[in-house]
DNA sequence: ACATTAGATCAAAGATGTTTGATATGTCGG
DNA sequence: CCGACATATCAAACATCTTTGATCTAATGT
């Protein structure tokens, strides 16, 4: 994985807003809305953080009418296993 | 483990220098002028990211006479994974 | 004790991230 | 089509992180 790749899915870990999306995310698909009343963050800067997340390429979005239902990747896991440095993790 | 100490982790491995050390140091304990040479950043800088990686908790050095080796702490990889958020991490 | 070398620390400059407020886009119900 | 609602985008304010240059500390060799 390419350094650059390897430091945005770090960055996108590295904020306690975006760890509390990924944990309420966990489960399963959840509307934004729903991450809005639990989380107590402005609108737009809920907006903000989804969207540093879906460009790491952790979540994805998928509009329902009004609302857009965001979800963990597949792939999230794996990406992140990967990015973890060999000095570390072996 | 508490968010700010997860943040914290993950802010220390969002850094491209701060990868590199710490691939470089992955095998075994180098000496900081080892690290020096291989990465061409000036010695105040890497102090600066040592300090970093140090505080999070990942690495610790030693000093050897005029030099200070560095190695990945034992705890290092429990730590990192330990951050991992349950919503990406099973 | 002195000069030299390896690192650390500090303050200021520069770069990057986050938060806010205002405005825009897309979708629904009437 | 219009008003209301959900979310996104934009620009400016603010906060934090990184880099630099200067200075400091600790250890070495003479």
């Amino acid at each position: 994985m390419k350094r650059d790749k390897q430091v945005e899915i770090f960055k996108a870990l590295a904020d306690p807003i975006r760890l509390e999306i990924l944990e309420m995310l966990s489960p399963e698909i959840t509307c934004n809305c729903h991450i809005q009343e639990q989380l107590d963050v402005a609108p737009n800067l809920l907006s903000y953080h989804l969207k540093v997340l879906r460009e790491a390429g952790l979540i994805e979005g998928t509009r329902r009418g009004r609302w857009i239902d965001y979800r963990i990747l597949e792939g999230a896991e794996g990406l992140v296993r990967e990015a973890l440095p060999n000095g570390v993790c072996k």
